[in-house]
RNA sequence: CGGGGUGUAGCGCAGCCCGGUUAGCGCACCUGCUUUGGGAGCAGGGGGUCCCAGGUUCGAAUCCUGGUACCCCGACCA
């Protein structure tokens, strides 16, 4: 068949082809015209419309708002500040023109020479430095602090090898920047954020994350700690889902930003920036899809309950569908989006199959049999169950069923996540378990970026994070043998 | 930027090695009939700058040269 898709549990040598086939033949996305871009798909884009819904709540809830700044930024922004500058420079894209004119030797346009810009613009990679050159003019005195804004944007950095949602040269994104009058503040704040990225993955995506500092070598540049959510894809790499940085006074003093306290004194901001991205996409396909194509968590699906009718002839079609749209309506008053499928153009098994490939948490499908009996036929997509269940009582049986999904498809990610945790203490079982099992590594490390990097070149390996809730425990690091005083998780990432 | 691969109908591909009628197959699309409880069947039909440019040749999808795009694997990264 031309919609089949390959075996996932077969696709371990070639996960990302896998990944990229079902990417496309369930709607969600396709590449462009453009390298290293993405079309987003209308069902795609529905998916990430119900995440940014979802979070721009969460945000309004902790007392943010939302703003909007420029795409461009004046190169010299960026010098500014120095590790910021040295962590983006490489993958810029920088505009120099602002005019075409006519080809003079014939065909198309070509960039007019007369209209070079005096200094280049830079597309924003992401809005630290013309955030921050903003807030300098509204920063006077501690009463305009805190200064608490989000925006959503969209960024571009020229990676150069791209895949669809996990790393595109353009992509969507929500980056939050604030400003406090301390550094206990601004620390606070970030670790609200990392907490509220933590409860969406979990709660919404039923994607379960370890919660956790960067190591340094992995901080976001310019950061002075970086917050992470990791969590774990079915082939056993890690991805890491969202950030949020503690930026100290960093941006602060690269800016001048300076405000007057209580006693009269000049005194630097203190600020954070946290972000999630389309990247979230694509950890929710890795996360949960099987060979039958997504499973989506009710709470995200565009439409959680499709229904399909079974007929013979015109006649028993009108019965049938009239009979649906009494039950879609009754689904709807309690809040649950429905499609009825009348199409009949193709066959039910078709049917079928498309709504399973793109992750339509529940199906249900009546046809004469059902009419006599009073019964209807209810497939979930978590476990791929089908039951004929009395019409009767259907409505609350699935609101009911919307929460049991919505939990199971977590519980197993959970389950999956906790079975690819490996406690480690030796170098050799350290890459053998890198190398047969994947996953997290839970290991000591002796807190050197030198032992990062060469654990990084030995084995691809990074530290993905020092999780919150590790315990102190005594050991020695797996690479040195130096001692340390808590074991941090290693994987291959993408 | 290095290594590998692929560009032929909307999609997936065969044909190329060994040049030769009107370039072919599956899916999709259109029309009709029969079907419809797991990806329908039959019949008819439409759709092509064979990636681009140059060269060899009586003749190029096929051979040669150069370009270009995309995919995969690395390095870089959310």
């Amino acid at each position: 068949m031309a919609k089949e898709l390959k075996d996932v549990t077969k696709a371990e040598d070639n996960y990302s082809q896998w990944y990229n086939d079902l990417v496309v033949k369930a709607g969600l996305a396709e590449n462009s015209a453009v390298r290293g871009c993405m079309v987003i798909k209308p069902y795609g884009y529905a998916i990430w419309e119900k995440m940014q819904a979802t979070l721009d709540k969460m945000f309004k809830e902790t007392g943010h708002q939302n703003a909007y700044f420029p795409l461009f930024i004046p190169k010299s922004f960026f010098s500014k500040e120095a590790s910021h500058v040295e962590g983006f420079a490489k993958e810029c894209a920088v505009v120099t023109h602002y005019r075409l004119k006519n080809d003079p030797d014939g065909k198309g346009v070509v960039v007019d020479p007369d209209a070079k810009l005096e200094e280049e613009l830079i597309v924003r990679p992401t809005s630290e430095t013309i955030i921050w050159n903003t807030y300098k003019g509204w920063i006077q005195s501690y009463r305009d602090l805190p200064i608490l804004c989000n925006q959503w944007a969209n960024v571009v950095r020229w990676e150069m090898r791209t895949r669809l949602f996990l790393r595109t040269a353009e992509f969507l994104w929500q980056e939050g920047h604030t400003a406090h009058a301390t550094k206990e503040e601004a620390i606070e704040e970030a670790t609200r954020m990392i907490h509220v990225y933590e409860k969406f993955a979990e709660e919404w995506m039923s994607l379960p994350v370890i919660v956790g500092h960067k190591s340094p070598n992995e901080r976001f540049a310019g950061a002075v700690d970086t917050l992470t959510i990791e969590a774990l894809m079915q082939d056993g790499k890690a991805l890491q889902s969202g950030t949020s940085h503690f930026l100290g006074q960093n941006f602060a003093k690269a800016f001048d930003v300076q405000y007057l306290n209580k006693e009269g004194k000049l005194e630097y901001v203190w600020a954070t920036s946290w972000g999630v991205s389309t990247r979230l996409m694509g950890a929710l396909i890795m996360a949960h899809s099987d060979n039958n194509g997504l499973v989506l968590p009710p709470k995200l699906a565009p439409i959680q309950v499709v229904m399909i009718p079974i007929y013979r002839g015109e006649e028993q079609m009108q019965t049938i569908v009239a009979k649906l749209r009494k039950m879609a309506d009754e689904l709807r008053a309690r809040g649950i989006s429905v499609k009825i499928d009348d199409r009949d153009n193709v066959r039910s098994g078709f049917k079928f199959a498309d709504y399973e490939l793109k992750g339509i948490p529940v199906r249900l499908a009546l046809g004469p049999r059902d009419l006599e009996n009073g019964t209807i036929e209810l497939m979930r997509r978590d476990t791929l169950a089908k039951e004929v269940v009395p019409q009767e009582g259907l409505t609350e049986r699935i609101v009911t069923l919307m929460d049991d999904i919505q939990k199971n498809i977590y519980r197993k990610a959970l389950e999956f996540r906790d079975s690819m945790i490996t406690k480690v203490d030796t170098w050799d079982e350290f890459v053998d378990v890198l190398e047969n099992k994947g996953g997290f590594i839970s290991a000591h490390w002796d807190g050197t970026v030198e032992t990062e990097v060469a654990i990084k070149e030995a084995t691809k390996a990074t530290i993905r994070c020092i999780p919150f809730n590790v315990p102190e425990e005594e050991g020695r690091c797996i690479y040195t043998g130096k001692p340390s005083h808590r074991r941090v998780l290693f994987a291959r990432s993408y």
